[in-house]
DNA sequence: TTACTTTTGTTAACAGTGTTATTAATTTTA
DNA sequence: TAAAATTAATAACACTGTTAACAAAAGTAA
Protein backbone atom coordinates (compact mmCIF):
# COMPACT_ATOMS: atom_id res chain seq x y z
CA UNK A 1 0.00 0.00 0.00
CA UNK A 2 2.55 2.45 -1.20
CA UNK A 3 -0.19 4.75 -2.80
CA UNK A 4 -0.96 6.58 0.55
CA UNK A 5 2.54 7.39 0.68
CA UNK A 6 3.14 8.32 -2.12
CA UNK A 7 -0.29 10.92 -2.01
CA UNK A 8 1.18 12.42 1.06
CA UNK A 9 4.15 12.54 -0.49
CA UNK A 10 3.01 14.42 -3.70
CA UNK A 11 1.57 16.60 -1.15
CA UNK A 12 4.39 17.66 0.31
CA UNK A 13 6.07 17.80 -3.24
CA UNK A 14 3.73 20.66 -3.93
CA UNK A 15 3.16 22.15 -0.55
CA UNK A 16 7.08 23.21 -1.17
CA UNK A 17 6.60 23.82 -4.81
CA UNK A 18 4.08 26.69 -4.17
CA UNK A 19 6.86 27.65 -0.96
CA UNK A 20 9.36 27.76 -3.69
CA UNK A 21 7.88 29.65 -6.03
CA UNK A 22 6.42 31.90 -3.68
CA UNK A 23 10.25 32.56 -2.32
CA UNK A 24 11.60 33.29 -5.52
CA UNK A 25 9.36 35.81 -6.05
CA UNK A 26 9.80 37.54 -2.55
CA UNK A 27 13.10 37.47 -3.36
CA UNK A 28 12.59 39.08 -6.88
CA UNK A 29 10.50 42.24 -6.14
CA UNK A 30 10.34 41.98 -2.43
CA UNK A 31 7.65 40.49 0.16
CA UNK A 32 5.09 43.03 -0.61
CA UNK A 33 4.66 42.29 -4.45
CA UNK A 34 3.92 38.59 -3.03
CA UNK A 35 0.29 37.68 -4.49
CA UNK A 36 -1.32 34.30 -4.52
CA UNK A 37 -1.99 34.90 -8.47
CA UNK A 38 2.10 34.93 -9.29
CA UNK A 39 2.51 31.92 -7.39
CA UNK A 40 -0.93 30.06 -9.59
CA UNK A 41 1.08 31.51 -12.60
CA UNK A 42 4.41 29.97 -11.40
CA UNK A 43 3.52 26.72 -10.71
CA UNK A 44 1.16 26.52 -13.15
CA UNK A 45 -2.25 25.59 -11.62
CA UNK A 46 -5.42 27.22 -10.79
CA UNK A 47 -5.66 29.72 -8.05
CA UNK A 48 -7.98 27.93 -5.24
CA UNK A 49 -5.38 24.71 -5.29
CA UNK A 50 -3.08 26.86 -3.07
CA UNK A 51 -5.96 27.10 -0.86
CA UNK A 52 -5.70 23.47 -0.53
CA UNK A 53 -2.18 23.60 0.88
CA UNK A 54 -2.38 27.09 2.93
CA UNK A 55 -5.53 28.13 4.46
CA UNK A 56 -4.34 31.92 3.28
CA UNK A 57 -1.47 34.11 2.38
CA UNK A 58 -0.75 34.96 5.87
CA UNK A 59 -0.11 31.00 6.24
CA UNK A 60 2.47 31.58 3.54
CA UNK A 61 4.35 34.36 4.97
CA UNK A 62 3.95 32.47 8.25
CA UNK A 63 6.23 29.82 6.66
CA UNK A 64 8.62 32.12 6.30
CA UNK A 65 8.78 34.13 9.08
CA UNK A 66 9.03 30.57 10.96
CA UNK A 67 11.70 29.95 8.56
CA UNK A 68 14.03 33.02 9.63
CA UNK A 69 13.64 32.31 12.81
CA UNK A 70 14.74 29.35 12.74
CA UNK A 71 17.58 30.28 10.58
CA UNK A 72 18.74 32.94 13.11
CA UNK A 73 18.65 30.66 16.00
CA UNK A 74 20.91 28.20 14.30
CA UNK A 75 23.23 30.93 13.23
CA UNK A 76 23.45 32.85 16.76
CA UNK A 77 23.53 29.24 18.32
CA UNK A 78 26.42 28.42 16.10
CA UNK A 79 28.32 31.77 16.91
CA UNK A 80 28.07 30.85 20.41
CA UNK A 81 29.68 27.61 20.19
CA UNK A 82 32.78 29.40 18.68
CA UNK A 83 33.44 31.70 21.40
CA UNK A 84 33.48 30.21 25.41
CA UNK A 85 33.20 33.36 27.02
CA UNK A 86 29.85 34.46 27.72
CA UNK A 87 30.64 38.87 26.61
CA UNK A 88 32.75 37.78 23.55
CA UNK A 89 29.81 35.28 23.02
CA UNK A 90 27.27 38.06 23.32
CA UNK A 91 29.76 40.44 21.30
CA UNK A 92 29.47 38.03 18.50
CA UNK A 93 26.16 37.23 18.19
CA UNK A 94 25.68 40.61 17.55
CA UNK A 95 27.44 41.17 14.92
CA UNK A 96 26.11 37.50 13.62
CA UNK A 97 22.75 39.14 14.20
CA UNK A 98 23.52 42.49 12.14
CA UNK A 99 25.09 40.09 9.34
CA UNK A 100 22.06 37.93 9.45
CA UNK A 101 19.72 40.98 8.97
CA UNK A 102 21.18 42.41 5.92
CA UNK A 103 22.40 39.25 4.19
CA UNK A 104 18.38 37.90 4.64
CA UNK A 105 16.69 41.40 4.33
CA UNK A 106 13.82 39.46 3.37
CA UNK A 107 13.21 37.09 6.18
CA UNK A 108 14.11 39.88 8.52
CA UNK A 109 11.47 42.28 6.80
CA UNK A 110 8.56 39.88 7.62
CA UNK A 111 10.36 38.54 10.94
CA UNK A 112 9.38 42.00 12.69
CA UNK A 113 6.65 43.36 10.20
CA UNK A 114 9.02 46.17 8.73
CA UNK A 115 7.12 47.59 5.59
CA UNK A 116 8.84 49.04 2.97
CA UNK A 117 6.35 52.15 2.52
CA UNK A 118 8.05 54.01 4.87
CA UNK A 119 11.51 53.52 3.82
CA UNK A 120 10.22 55.67 0.21
CA UNK A 121 8.34 58.02 2.66
CA UNK A 122 10.71 58.79 5.48
CA UNK A 123 13.95 59.91 3.05
CA UNK A 124 11.36 62.64 1.38
CA UNK A 125 10.87 64.16 5.17
CA UNK A 126 12.41 67.43 6.38
CA UNK A 127 10.52 66.81 9.66
CA UNK A 128 12.92 64.19 10.67
CA UNK A 129 16.10 66.56 10.34
CA UNK A 130 14.09 68.58 13.39
CA UNK A 131 13.89 65.47 15.89
CA UNK A 132 17.05 64.48 14.84
CA UNK A 133 18.38 67.58 15.20
CA UNK A 134 17.23 68.26 18.61
CA UNK A 135 19.03 64.86 19.95
CA UNK A 136 22.24 65.35 18.30
CA UNK A 137 22.34 68.53 19.83
CA UNK A 138 21.91 67.26 23.51
CA UNK A 139 24.24 64.30 22.49
CA UNK A 140 26.89 67.37 21.59
CA UNK A 141 26.04 68.64 24.74
CA UNK A 142 26.53 65.87 27.10
CA UNK A 143 29.74 64.85 25.17
CA UNK A 144 31.18 68.58 25.62
CA UNK A 145 30.69 68.24 29.84
CA UNK A 146 32.08 64.31 29.64
CA UNK A 147 35.54 62.52 29.79
CA UNK A 148 35.04 62.21 26.09
CA UNK A 149 35.38 65.28 24.39
CA UNK A 150 36.82 63.46 20.93
CA UNK A 151 33.64 60.85 20.71
CA UNK A 152 31.55 60.85 17.30
CA UNK A 153 28.82 62.37 18.47
CA UNK A 154 27.05 61.11 14.96
CA UNK A 155 27.66 57.75 15.85
CA UNK A 156 26.08 58.74 19.92
CA UNK A 157 22.91 59.57 18.15
CA UNK A 158 22.81 56.75 16.32
CA UNK A 159 23.35 54.50 19.02
CA UNK A 160 20.59 56.74 20.95
CA UNK A 161 18.10 56.95 18.14
CA UNK A 162 18.19 53.12 17.96
CA UNK A 163 18.12 52.30 20.99
CA UNK A 164 14.91 53.91 21.38
CA UNK A 165 13.19 52.83 18.53
CA UNK A 166 14.71 49.07 19.27
CA UNK A 167 12.80 49.08 22.67
CA UNK A 168 9.35 50.99 21.29
CA UNK A 169 9.22 48.81 18.30
CA UNK A 170 10.28 45.55 20.01
CA UNK A 171 7.84 46.13 22.52
CA UNK A 172 5.13 47.05 20.12
CA UNK A 173 5.54 43.61 18.14
CA UNK A 174 5.49 41.70 21.35
CA UNK A 175 2.22 43.15 22.65
CA UNK A 176 -0.51 44.96 21.49
CA UNK A 177 -1.80 47.88 23.64
CA UNK A 178 0.15 50.10 26.07
CA UNK A 179 2.73 48.31 28.30
CA UNK A 180 2.77 48.36 31.94
CA UNK A 181 5.04 50.74 34.16
CA UNK A 182 7.63 47.76 34.37
CA UNK A 183 8.58 47.92 31.01
CA UNK A 184 9.87 51.03 31.29
CA UNK A 185 12.23 49.62 33.44
CA UNK A 186 13.92 48.05 29.78
CA UNK A 187 14.04 51.63 29.06
CA UNK A 188 15.77 53.00 32.12
CA UNK A 189 17.87 50.37 32.01
CA UNK A 190 19.54 50.59 28.87
CA UNK A 191 19.44 54.13 28.31
CA UNK A 192 21.65 54.71 31.70
CA UNK A 193 23.86 52.38 30.25
CA UNK A 194 24.43 54.17 27.24
CA UNK A 195 24.71 57.61 29.41
CA UNK A 196 27.04 56.11 31.43
CA UNK A 197 29.15 55.31 28.04
CA UNK A 198 28.64 58.68 26.70
CA UNK A 199 29.63 60.79 30.13
CA UNK A 200 32.87 58.22 30.50
CA UNK A 201 32.49 56.13 34.04
CA UNK B 1 -11.41 90.06 -6.12
CA UNK B 2 -11.73 88.09 -3.10
CA UNK B 3 -12.56 85.32 -5.39
CA UNK B 4 -9.11 84.14 -5.19
CA UNK B 5 -8.20 84.12 -1.89
CA UNK B 6 -11.88 81.90 -1.16
CA UNK B 7 -10.77 79.45 -3.65
CA UNK B 8 -7.64 78.86 -2.04
CA UNK B 9 -9.33 79.11 1.19
CA UNK B 10 -11.93 76.39 -0.06
CA UNK B 11 -9.37 74.42 -1.51
CA UNK B 12 -7.29 74.25 1.56
CA UNK B 13 -10.62 73.18 3.91
CA UNK B 14 -11.20 70.57 1.48
CA UNK B 15 -7.97 68.82 1.97
CA UNK B 16 -7.97 69.37 5.38
CA UNK B 17 -11.48 67.61 5.28
CA UNK B 18 -9.88 64.62 3.52
CA UNK B 19 -7.43 64.33 5.62
CA UNK B 20 -9.40 64.39 8.71
CA UNK B 21 -11.52 61.68 7.55
CA UNK B 22 -8.58 59.85 6.37
CA UNK B 23 -7.19 60.42 10.36
CA UNK B 24 -10.09 59.24 11.93
CA UNK B 25 -10.55 55.74 9.85
CA UNK B 26 -6.54 55.62 10.43
CA UNK B 27 -7.38 55.88 14.37
CA UNK B 28 -10.91 53.84 14.29
CA UNK B 29 -8.90 50.89 12.37
CA UNK B 30 -5.10 51.65 11.59
CA UNK B 31 -4.05 52.67 9.13
CA UNK B 32 -3.75 49.36 7.27
CA UNK B 33 -7.60 50.12 6.75
CA UNK B 34 -7.20 53.14 5.07
CA UNK B 35 -8.68 53.40 1.54
CA UNK B 36 -9.20 56.23 -0.99
CA UNK B 37 -12.56 54.79 -1.21
CA UNK B 38 -13.76 55.28 2.54
CA UNK B 39 -11.72 58.58 2.63
CA UNK B 40 -14.45 59.25 -0.27
CA UNK B 41 -17.34 57.83 1.03
CA UNK B 42 -16.81 60.08 4.66
CA UNK B 43 -16.25 63.30 2.68
CA UNK B 44 -19.31 62.63 0.27
CA UNK B 45 -17.86 63.15 -2.48
CA UNK B 46 -16.72 60.74 -5.63
CA UNK B 47 -13.47 59.07 -5.38
CA UNK B 48 -11.81 61.46 -8.39
CA UNK B 49 -11.45 64.47 -6.22
CA UNK B 50 -9.29 63.06 -3.98
CA UNK B 51 -6.51 63.07 -6.71
CA UNK B 52 -6.99 66.85 -7.02
CA UNK B 53 -5.53 67.31 -3.37
CA UNK B 54 -3.00 64.47 -3.13
CA UNK B 55 -1.75 62.86 -6.21
CA UNK B 56 -1.70 59.25 -4.60
CA UNK B 57 -2.76 57.34 -1.64
CA UNK B 58 1.23 57.30 -0.17
CA UNK B 59 1.24 61.47 -0.04
CA UNK B 60 -1.86 60.96 2.20
CA UNK B 61 0.23 59.10 4.52
CA UNK B 62 2.92 60.96 4.09
CA UNK B 63 1.19 64.23 5.36
CA UNK B 64 0.92 62.10 8.49
CA UNK B 65 4.13 60.70 8.96
CA UNK B 66 5.51 64.33 8.64
CA UNK B 67 3.09 65.43 11.24
CA UNK B 68 4.32 62.37 13.58
CA UNK B 69 7.98 63.60 13.06
CA UNK B 70 6.82 66.75 13.76
CA UNK B 71 4.83 66.60 17.12
CA UNK B 72 7.48 64.55 18.21
CA UNK B 73 10.15 66.40 17.53
CA UNK B 74 8.03 69.27 19.35
CA UNK B 75 7.98 67.16 22.52
CA UNK B 76 11.12 66.45 22.68
CA UNK B 77 12.15 70.13 22.33
CA UNK B 78 9.48 71.05 25.10
CA UNK B 79 11.02 68.25 27.30
CA UNK B 80 14.73 68.70 26.91
CA UNK B 81 14.18 72.37 28.09
CA UNK B 82 12.79 71.36 31.36
CA UNK B 83 16.16 69.99 32.19
CA UNK B 84 19.60 71.90 32.06
CA UNK B 85 22.17 69.11 32.77
CA UNK B 86 22.43 67.08 29.00
CA UNK B 87 22.52 64.01 30.37
CA UNK B 88 19.35 64.47 32.65
CA UNK B 89 18.10 65.77 29.04
CA UNK B 90 19.21 62.43 27.45
CA UNK B 91 17.32 60.60 29.60
CA UNK B 92 13.78 62.94 30.28
CA UNK B 93 13.99 62.98 26.45
CA UNK B 94 14.15 58.85 26.20
CA UNK B 95 10.72 58.91 28.55
CA UNK B 96 9.23 61.45 26.05
CA UNK B 97 9.65 58.80 22.79
CA UNK B 98 8.90 56.20 24.33
CA UNK B 99 5.40 58.15 26.01
CA UNK B 100 5.15 59.57 22.65
CA UNK B 101 5.00 56.11 20.67
CA UNK B 102 2.39 54.28 22.86
CA UNK B 103 0.47 57.46 23.11
CA UNK B 104 0.31 58.39 19.52
CA UNK B 105 0.57 54.42 18.38
CA UNK B 106 -0.81 54.68 14.78
CA UNK B 107 1.62 58.14 14.11
CA UNK B 108 4.74 55.71 15.47
CA UNK B 109 3.52 53.04 12.92
CA UNK B 110 3.53 55.07 9.94
CA UNK B 111 6.53 56.92 10.90
CA UNK B 112 8.84 53.89 10.86
CA UNK B 113 7.08 51.39 8.82
CA UNK B 114 5.92 49.34 11.23
CA UNK B 115 3.07 46.99 9.69
CA UNK B 116 0.85 45.26 11.95
CA UNK B 117 0.61 41.83 10.21
CA UNK B 118 3.89 40.59 12.05
CA UNK B 119 2.08 41.10 15.13
CA UNK B 120 -0.32 38.41 14.61
CA UNK B 121 2.05 36.30 12.88
CA UNK B 122 4.95 37.09 15.76
CA UNK B 123 3.04 35.51 18.47
CA UNK B 124 2.49 32.20 16.67
CA UNK B 125 5.72 31.66 16.62
CA UNK B 126 7.32 28.11 18.35
CA UNK B 127 10.92 28.91 16.22
CA UNK B 128 11.04 32.73 17.94
CA UNK B 129 11.35 31.29 21.58
CA UNK B 130 14.64 29.26 20.26
CA UNK B 131 16.41 32.52 19.82
CA UNK B 132 15.06 33.74 22.62
CA UNK B 133 16.36 30.94 24.84
CA UNK B 134 20.01 31.40 23.04
CA UNK B 135 20.23 34.85 24.05
CA UNK B 136 18.83 34.75 27.62
CA UNK B 137 20.98 31.87 28.16
CA UNK B 138 24.22 33.85 27.31
CA UNK B 139 23.16 36.40 28.82
CA UNK B 140 22.32 34.29 32.01
CA UNK B 141 26.02 33.18 31.67
CA UNK B 142 27.26 36.16 31.31
CA UNK B 143 25.30 37.26 34.41
CA UNK B 144 27.00 34.65 36.87
CA UNK B 145 30.48 35.15 36.05
CA UNK B 146 30.02 39.55 36.24
CA UNK B 147 29.66 41.64 39.72
CA UNK B 148 25.80 41.95 38.74
CA UNK B 149 24.76 38.47 39.70
CA UNK B 150 21.26 39.47 41.13
CA UNK B 151 21.01 41.61 37.59
CA UNK B 152 17.54 41.07 36.03
CA UNK B 153 18.76 38.70 33.11
CA UNK B 154 15.33 39.04 31.16
CA UNK B 155 15.74 42.54 31.66
CA UNK B 156 18.67 42.91 29.93
CA UNK B 157 17.71 40.17 27.63
CA UNK B 158 15.39 42.37 26.09
CA UNK B 159 17.85 45.57 26.20
CA UNK B 160 20.34 43.23 24.54
CA UNK B 161 17.37 42.29 21.78
CA UNK B 162 15.96 45.65 21.86
CA UNK B 163 19.41 47.27 20.68
CA UNK B 164 20.20 44.78 18.00
CA UNK B 165 16.40 45.11 16.52
CA UNK B 166 16.87 48.93 16.72
CA UNK B 167 19.98 49.59 15.14
CA UNK B 168 19.23 47.21 12.59
CA UNK B 169 15.76 48.53 11.36
CA UNK B 170 17.21 52.15 11.45
CA UNK B 171 19.42 51.44 9.28
CA UNK B 172 17.31 49.86 7.01
CA UNK B 173 14.69 52.35 7.07
CA UNK B 174 17.57 54.99 6.39
CA UNK B 175 18.96 53.28 3.54
CA UNK B 176 18.82 50.60 1.46
CA UNK B 177 21.05 48.23 0.14
CA UNK B 178 24.26 46.58 2.83
CA UNK B 179 25.28 49.02 4.99
CA UNK B 180 28.96 50.04 4.40
CA UNK B 181 31.77 48.87 7.02
CA UNK B 182 31.56 51.98 9.17
CA UNK B 183 27.96 51.52 9.55
CA UNK B 184 28.99 48.80 12.31
CA UNK B 185 30.69 50.63 14.44
CA UNK B 186 27.44 51.69 15.50
CA UNK B 187 26.75 48.44 16.79
CA UNK B 188 30.17 48.10 18.21
CA UNK B 189 29.85 51.01 20.13
CA UNK B 190 25.90 50.61 20.92
CA UNK B 191 26.81 46.11 22.32
CA UNK B 192 30.45 47.38 24.16
CA UNK B 193 28.16 50.25 26.14
CA UNK B 194 25.64 47.36 26.43
CA UNK B 195 27.97 44.82 27.83
CA UNK B 196 29.92 46.84 29.93
CA UNK B 197 26.82 48.15 31.70
CA UNK B 198 25.99 44.04 32.09
CA UNK B 199 29.17 42.76 33.37
CA UNK B 200 29.83 45.60 35.83
CA UNK B 201 32.47 47.99 35.75
C1' DT C 1 -27.25 88.83 -20.60
C1' DT C 2 -24.98 85.77 -23.66
C1' DA C 3 -21.02 82.92 -25.40
C1' DC C 4 -16.86 81.00 -24.29
C1' DT C 5 -13.36 78.99 -21.18
C1' DT C 6 -11.85 76.95 -17.16
C1' DT C 7 -12.45 74.52 -13.23
C1' DT C 8 -14.64 70.83 -10.64
C1' DG C 9 -17.09 66.57 -10.02
C1' DT C 10 -19.07 62.09 -11.57
C1' DT C 11 -19.51 57.79 -13.97
C1' DA C 12 -17.43 53.97 -15.46
C1' DA C 13 -13.78 51.40 -16.24
C1' DC C 14 -8.92 49.09 -15.90
C1' DA C 15 -5.86 46.31 -13.54
C1' DG C 16 -4.86 44.51 -9.61
C1' DT C 17 -5.70 42.03 -4.82
C1' DG C 18 -7.55 37.77 -1.43
C1' DT C 19 -10.99 34.42 -1.20
C1' DT C 20 -14.68 31.04 -2.28
C1' DA C 21 -18.94 28.58 -4.34
C1' DT C 22 -19.93 25.87 -8.08
C1' DT C 23 -18.86 22.74 -11.49
C1' DA C 24 -16.04 19.58 -14.14
C1' DA C 25 -12.44 16.13 -14.43
C1' DT C 26 -9.82 12.75 -12.55
C1' DT C 27 -8.64 9.11 -9.61
C1' DT C 28 -9.49 5.70 -6.14
C1' DT C 29 -12.48 2.35 -4.10
C1' DA C 30 -16.02 -1.21 -3.97
C1' DT D 1 -17.76 -1.43 -14.48
C1' DA D 2 -20.30 1.80 -11.26
C1' DA D 3 -20.14 4.60 -7.23
C1' DA D 4 -17.46 7.49 -4.18
C1' DA D 5 -13.90 10.58 -3.15
C1' DT D 6 -10.46 13.48 -4.33
C1' DT D 7 -8.55 17.26 -7.12
C1' DA D 8 -8.56 20.94 -10.17
C1' DA D 9 -10.64 24.80 -12.97
C1' DT D 10 -14.00 28.39 -14.08
C1' DA D 11 -16.14 32.14 -12.63
C1' DA D 12 -17.48 35.15 -9.50
C1' DC D 13 -17.56 38.36 -5.14
C1' DA D 14 -15.81 42.06 -2.72
C1' DC D 15 -12.28 44.65 -2.24
C1' DT D 16 -8.00 47.74 -3.55
C1' DG D 17 -5.47 52.18 -6.24
C1' DT D 18 -5.81 54.80 -10.26
C1' DT D 19 -7.47 57.17 -14.47
C1' DA D 20 -9.87 58.32 -18.99
C1' DA D 21 -14.00 60.29 -20.65
C1' DC D 22 -17.65 63.02 -19.92
C1' DA D 23 -21.04 66.23 -17.61
C1' DA D 24 -22.00 70.12 -14.67
C1' DA D 25 -20.91 74.21 -12.50
C1' DA D 26 -18.43 78.53 -12.10
C1' DG D 27 -15.74 82.23 -13.76
C1' DT D 28 -14.56 85.46 -17.71
C1' DA D 29 -15.24 88.48 -21.65
C1' DA D 30 -18.05 90.65 -25.11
Amino acid sequence: MGIAERKIRQKEEFRTSILEAAWLQVLTDGWQSLSIRKIADAIEYSIPVIYNHFENKEAILLEFTKEGFQKLADTLQQVKDQHTEPAVQLEAMAYAYWDFAFDHKEYYQLMFGLGIPACDRVNKIIEMKTMTMVMISTIQQALLQSKNKDADYYLKYHTYFSILHGLVSIQMIEKTGRPGAEKKLILKDAISGFITSLIGS
